[in-house]
RNA sequence: GGGCGAGUGGCGGAAUUGGUAGACGCGCUGGACUUAAAAUCCAGUGGCCUUAACAGCCGUGAGGGUUCAAGUCCCUCCUUGCCCACCA
C-alpha cells in the first residue's frame, strides 16, 4: 500500500535575512514618516510617553530597549485601532556625566552631546521603534532651554523661587560642591577626600507649598499602587501640634513640633538640634564649653555617620530649663544630633516613656521617664470594679514562670493588688513569696502599665485593672516553706515566650503583654493608638484620639500652641555650581538688587568656554567669564552681574512632555490649542528610581503652570507604569566593571531587531526584573523563523469551514488568541501575549494550508512586536493588515472539551464532551459523572452527600 | 528599624482571581534527515512506585486554619529583593 508522503515541516524556504529586510523597512519609514502624529484630529488621541534618555557615552542599554519596545507595541496597536498616536523622543542632555567627560577629554559638552545623541539615534532607529522623529527635542539647545528659563521666571514672579543659605557637600581637595550621588561613604567620589558641609546661598523652589495637592491629587490618576505609596511616603505628611515652651528665668520660648500632643504630660526633657539658632542664647556659662564642642563634632559628622551611629545616642545638657506648660514642671534642655534641624521646628519635647529614641536617650543620660499612656485590653465597662495591681515576669534566660490555676483552668502571672500603704515593689515582693514560694529574687526591670478590662472567672466580677509589670530575676531556687498555704490551687511551670503568650492570652488580663515586653525592651515605650491616658490630669481615661483633640483645644485656648502639619519633603535645591546646565536668568545690580531677566531677553545662552572645571571658590565656572558675567541691569541700566549658578538636570525634564506638543514654537512654550488636544499624557512609562524626584518635580511644575493658566490640566500623567530591570545572565546588575553588559547592537547584528524586541517582551513580566538568557533568545528566533516559513503554506484560494470540525476549533482558537493578545497588550502582559501568538503559530504550523484570514490575523497580532518581518511578509503575499483584528466574544469563550470529575476534591475521571456539547445540561452531566466506573470505585457504594457542578469545568462529588 | 513586593519543575515563567497546577519558551532525552556535525523536523519531559502501560501516591518556601474545592483567602514563621532610613 502506498503511504501518503508526510508533509515536510522543516524550514526549507530561504532563511529570513533580517539585515536586508530590517534595513529596507527602516528606510521606508524614514522616508514616508508614517508615525508622525497629527497636530489636531477628529480621531481619538493617544499620548504615549517614555522617559527621554540621558545620552551617555555608553550607548543604548538593553533596558532602554525593553520599555521603548513595550510602548512601541502599545502605540502600533493603537494606530491599527485608528487612534491619533503621539509617541515622541528627545534627549535629556544637561548634567554631570557629560561635563565630567568634557573635562577629562577636553571636548566641549556640546560636541560630546552631539556625538552621543548620534549614537543613540542610530541605535534606536535600528530597532524600528515608531517614534515621531519630527518632534525630537534636546534640553541643551537654546531654543528649548529658553522656555525652561521662562518657567523659572514665572516661578520667581510668584515667589516660588528664592535664595537661601543651604549646606552643600564640599570636597576640600577638588574645591567643588558635590551632588549627593557624588559622595560615596562620606568621601568625594573622584579623589576620596572626606567631604565637608559648607553653607552656600542656593536657589530654592517651594515645592512644599504644593505638598498637600501632590498627595491628594494622586486619587485622580491611575499610577501603580507602589508608585503612589512611594510618593506619599516621600512627601511624608504628618499631623500634630506646635507647642511653645517657656524657658525658665528668661523671656525666651522654644517651639517644638510633636505628632503626639496627647503625651505632653510625659514630656520630661527637651532636645534641640545642635544647629538650632536658640542654642547660643540658652546655654549657661557652666556648660558652654561642652556644648560648643558637641556642635563642632556634629558639624563634621556626615549624614552617613549620623545615621550609622543611630543606635548610640549622644547629646549634652545646655544648663537651661524649660517649663512644661501643662504641669509647670521644670524640664532640662539638651542638644542632640538625633534631632534634625531641618524637620519640624528643629526642637522636640521628649517623652521617653512612649518614644523609643527618647527612651534610649533617657536611659543613657538617666533622665526621668513618666508613663502617661497605657495599652488597653478589652472594652471599658463603666460598671467594672476598678483595681490597681502588679504582676511579676519571673525570667531566666529564655523562659518565664507561668502559674496554672487548677480549679478554674486558667493561666496567670504571679500578681495581686496592693495592701494598705504598700509600694508597688513591696506588693510584688509579697505576691512573689505567696504565690511562687521563691524567696531569693530581685526586681530587675519595670515593664510599664497596662489597662485590662475583662471578666475575672475566679472572682466572678467584671474588672478594670491598671496593672504594672515588673521583671524579676531569681538569685537562687530557694523557696520559703510556708508560702503555699493559701494557694494550693496554683502550679508553676516554666514556659518559652510563645508558650507563655498562648497560655496567658485567653485569661483576658493582658498579662501576655508583660511577657512580650520582657523579651523585647523596645516595646516598653508603647505609643500605639489603642491606649488609655493616665497621670495626665484632664486627659485621664481618654483614648488617644480624644486626648489629642482635647490637648490641641487646651493649647489653643491658652495660646500656647496649635494643631500643625509637617512634611518630610523639603524645598527643592535648584542651584548647581557647574557649567553644563541652564543659566538661571537673574541679574544682580548694586542699586536694584536681585532682578529677573526680562522675558524678551531669553534665552540666556551658555557662553563658550575653555575650561569647565568649577572654580576654587565653589562658584560655577561661569563666574570666571567676565564678559558674560558683567552685564547691565535691566531695570536701571547700571552695572550688574549675572547669576552664575545653573539649574539641576531635573529642570529640563520637568516639562519636556509639554514641549513635544509644539517643539518648534518660537512665540510660546506650547500653543494652547495643542495643549488642549493632547494633555494629559495617557500613558507614562519610566523607572522606579524616578518615582520620588523626577515624577514629583514634573507634577509640581505642571501644577504650577496650571495655576497660572499656562496648561489646561492639573495632573500631567493619567497613567504611570514602570518597567523592571534587565539583569545580566548572572543575575547581577549589568555594569562595565563586571564585564557582563549585553550590547543591543550585537544582538541586533546577530538576530535582528524583531527578535530582540520580541524576546524582551517575552522574557518575563514587564514590571519585574529579569535576567538576560542567551538561550532564550534562540527560542524567539525559532518562533519568528517559523512565522516566516508559514508563507509557504499560505494559499489564497483556501478557506476552512467554520461549521464543522476541525475548522470550528480553529475559528475558536483564532478568536481566543485575538482576545488574549488584545487584553494582554492593554494590561502590559506582553510575555503572555507573545505566548498566545506562539500557540496560534504552532497550530497553523500543523496544517498543510493556511487561509488568508488565518495568516492575516497572525500577522496583525504580531505586527506590533516584529514590524519589519510582518511588513515584508505582508508585502510579499499582498496582504492587508492595517486594522487590529476584533474578536467575537461568543467564540472567544474558552470551553474545555472535558469536564473533570472529582470525588472529595480529587480528580478521578473526565467526561469528554462531543460535538453537540451544547445539549449537555447540568443534570445530564451530573448523571454521567455518577455513572463513571472510576467514580463508582471511589464511592464504594456510599451515597453522595452533595454533587457540585461548575459550568463547563468540573463535577465534585462529596461523600 | 520602617514601607513595598516576591518565593511554583533543571531554568525563565503560566494559571480566566477559589475550580484539571506547570500554558509558552529554554534545557534535557529519544527518533528522522546527514558520511558527520550544525541547523531543521517529529515525539517525550514535575517527583515517587512500575520493564512499560493502566492505575496510584506526593507536589506551588514551612506549619496551622477556612472551604465540597486553596498556588490563590486568613493566622504564625522562614528566606529573599527593592526603596527609605534618628522625620518627633
Amino acid at each position: 500500500m502506498l503511504r501518503e508522503p508526510q508533509h515536510d515541516k522543516r524550514i526549507i524556504m530561504k532563511k529570513y535575512d533580517h539585515k536586508k529586510v530590517e534595513k529596507k523597512w527602516q528606510k521606508v519609514w524614514e522616508k514616508e514618516e508614517p508615525y508622525k502624529a497629527e497636530d489636531t484630529s477628529d480621531k481619538e488621541k493617544f499620548y504615549c510617553l517614555i522617559e527621554f534618555p540621558y545620552p551617555s557615552g555608553a550607548g543604548l542599554h538593553v533596558g532602554h530597549v525593553r520599555s521603548y519596545a513595550a510602548l512601541d507595541v502599545m502605540v502600533r496597536k493603537a494606530r491599527m485601532e485608528g487612534k491619533n498616536v503621539l509617541y515622541p523622543i528627545g534627549w535629556d542632555a544637561f548634567g554631570l556625566p557629560t561635563e565630567n567627560y568634557a573635562i577629562k577629554h577636553g571636548i566641549h559638552p556640546i560636541e560630546a552631546t552631539k556625538e552621543n545623541v548620534k549614537v543613540f539615534k542610530r541605535q534606536i532607529k535600528g530597532l524600528g521603534i515608531s517614534f515621531d522623529w519630527s518632534r525630537e527635542i534636546n534640553t541643551t539647545e537654546p531654543e528649548y532651554y529658553k522656555w525652561t528659563q521662562w518657567i523659572f521666571l514665572q516661578l520667581y514672579k510668584k515667589g516660588l523661587a528664592y535664595k537661601q543659605e543651604m549646606p552643600i557637600n564640599w570636597c576640600p581637595s577638588c574645591k567643588i560642591g558635590l551632588a549627593n550621588e557624588e559622595v560615596v561613604n562620606g568621601a568625594c567620589e573622584r579623589c576620596g577626600t572626606e567631604s565637608e558641609r559648607r553653607n552656600i546661598k542656593q536657589w530654592m523652589l517651594k515645592i512644599t507649598e504644593y505638598a498637600d495637592r501632590l498627595i491628594e491629587d494622586l486619587e485622580t490618576v491611575n499610577y501603580l499602587d507602589k508608585i503612589k505609596i512611594q510618593q506619599i511616603n516621600w512627601i511624608g505628611r504628618s499631623y500634630g501640634a506646635n507647642v511653645n515652651f517657656k524657658v525658665k528665668d528668661s523671656d525666651k520660648q522654644v517651639e517644638v513640633y510633636t505628632t503626639r500632643p496627647d503625651t505632653l504630660f510625659g514630656a520630661t526633657y527637651m532636645v534641640l538640634a545642635p544647629e538650632h539658632e536658640l542654642v547660643e542664647t540658652l546655654i549657661t556659662e557652666e556648660y558652654r564649653g561642652e556644648v560648643y564642642e558637641y556642635q563642632e563634632q556634629a558639624r563634621h559628622k556626615s549624614d552617613l555617620e549620623r545615621t550609622e551611629l543611630s543606635k548610640d545616642k549622644t547629646g549634652v545638657f545646655t544648663g537651661a530649663y524649660a517649663i512644661n506648660p501643662v504641669n509647670n514642671e521644670e524640664i532640662p534642655i539638651w542638644i542632640a544630633d538625633y534631632v534634625l534641624a531641618t524637620y519640624g521646628t528643629g526642637a522636640i519635647m521628649a517623652v521617653p516613656a512612649h518614644d523609643e529614641r527618647d527612651f534610649e536617650f533617657a536611659k543613657k543620660f538617666e533622665l526621668p521617664i513618666h508613663e502617661v499612656i497605657v495599652k488597653k485590653f478589652g472594652e471599658t465597662n463603666p460598671k467594672a470594679d476598678r483595681r490597681d495591681a502588679v504582676a511579676a515576669v519571673v525570667k531566666n534566660d529564655d523562659k518565664v514562670l507561668v502559674l496554672y490555676n487548677k480549679k478554674f483552668d486558667v493561666y496567670r502571672l504571679p500578681s495581686g493588688g496592693y495592701e494598705k500603704g504598700e509600694t508597688a515593689e513591696e506588693t510584688i515582693g509579697r505576691e512573689m513569696l505567696e504565690e511562687t514560694g521563691y524567696d531569693d529574687f530581685e526586681i530587675t526591670g519595670y515593664l510599664g502599665m497596662i489597662n485590662a478590662n475583662f471578666y475575672l472567672v475566679d472572682k466572678k466580677v467584671q474588672r478594670e485593672k491598671f496593672h504594672k509589670g515588673f521583671l524579676i530575676t531569681l538569685n537562687s531556687e530557694s523557696k520559703a516553706e510556708t508560702a503555699f498555704e493559701d494557694h494550693e490551687d496554683y502550679e508553676g511551670s516554666w514556659c518559652t515566650q510563645q508558650e507563655a503568650i498562648e497560655k496567658l492570652t485567653p485569661y483576658g488580663g493582658g498579662e501576655e503583654e508583660f511577657v512580650r515586653r520582657a523579651f523585647d525592651p523596645s516595646l516598653k515605650c508603647f505609643a500605639g493608638s489603642e491606649g488609655a491616658m493616665v497621670n495626665s490630669d484632664f486627659l485621664n481615661g481618654l483614648d488617644v484620639e480624644n486626648a489629642m483633640q482635647a490637648m490641641n483645644k487646651w493649647l489653643e485656648d491658652k495660646g500656647i500652641g496649635k494643631a500643625a502639619k509637617s512634611y518630610k519633603l523639603r524645598d527643592w535645591v535648584f542651584s548647581r555650581q557647574h557649567y553644563w546646565g541652564e543659566p538661571i536668568p537673574i541679574v544682580f545690580c548694586d542699586k536694584c538688587g536681585e532682578v529677573p531677566v526680562p522675558e524678551e531677553q531669553l534665552p540666556i545662552t551658555l557662553p563658550m568656554v575653555e575650561k569647565y572645571e568649577p572654580t576654587d571658590t565653589g562658584e560655577s565656572p561661569l563666574a570666571a567669564i567676565e564678559d558674560w558675567v558683567n552685564t547691565t541691569c535691566p531695570t536701571c541700566g547700571g552695572v550688574a552681574k549675572r547669576e552664575t549658578d545653573t539649574m539641576p538636570n531635573w529642570a529640563g525634564s520637568s516639562w519636556y512632555f509639554l514641549r513635544y506638543l509644539d517643539p518648534k514654537n518660537k512665540k510660546e512654550f506650547v500653543a494652547q490649542d495643542k495643549l488642549k488636544y493632547w494633555m494629559p499624557v495617557d500613558l507614562y512609562n519610566g523607572g522606579m528610581e524616578h518615582t520620588t524626584l523626577h515624577l514629583l518635580y514634573s507634577r509640581f511644575w505642571n501644577k504650577f503652570l496650571y495655576d497660572i493658566g499656562a496648561v489646561p490640566v492639573s495632573e500631567p500623567y493619567k497613567r504611570r507604569v514602570s518597567h523592571g530591570m534587565i539583569l545580566a545572565t548572572d543575575g547581577e546588575k549589568m555594569s562595565k566593571s563586571r564585564g557582563n553588559v549585553i550590547n543591543p547592537d550585537d544582538v541586533v547584528e546577530e538576530y535582528g531587531a524583531d527578535v530582540l524586541r520580541t524576546y524582551e517582551m517575552f522574557i518575563g513580566p514587564y514590571d519585574q526584573s529579569v535576567s538576560w538568557d542567551t538561550n532564550g533568545i534562540k527560542g524567539v528566533k525559532r518562533f519568528l523563523d517559523k512565522v516566516w516559513a508559514l508563507q509557504e503554506k499560505y494559499d489564497e484560494s483556501y478557506t476552512f469551514n467554520v461549521d464543522e470540525q476541525p475548522g470550528k476549533a480553529r475559528d475558536k482558537l483564532l478568536h481566543q488568541v485575538i482576545k488574549e493578545v488584545t487584553n494582554d497588550v492593554e494590561s502590559m502582559k506582553f510575555n503572555t501575549a507573545v505566548s498566545s501568538i506562539m500557540i496560534l503559530t504552532n497550530s497553523l504550523w500543523s496544517d498543510e494550508k493556511i487561509s488568508k484570514f488565518e495568516i492575516e490575523v497572525l500577522l496583525s497580532l504580531l505586527n506590533p512586536f516584529a514590524p519589519h518581518l510582518v511588513s515584508e511578509i505582508t508585502e510579499t503575499l499582498k496582504l492587508k493588515i492595517e486594522k487590529w483584528p476584533v474578536f467575537d466574544p461568543e467564540k472567544a469563550i474558552i470551553v474545555t472539551k472535558e469536564i473533570v470529575v472529582q470525588v472529595n476534591g480529587k480528580n478521578r475521571d473526565k467526561i469528554a464532551l462531543t460535538a453537540d456539547e451544547d445539549k449537555f445540561d447540568e443534570d445530564t452531566i451530573k448523571e454521567l459523572a455518577l455513572k463513571s466506573e472510576n467514580v463508582k470505585k471511589y464511592l464504594a457504594g456510599k451515597e453522595p452527600k452533595r454533587v457540585i457542578y461548575i459550568k463547563d469545568k468540573l463535577v465534585n462529588i462529596v461523600v
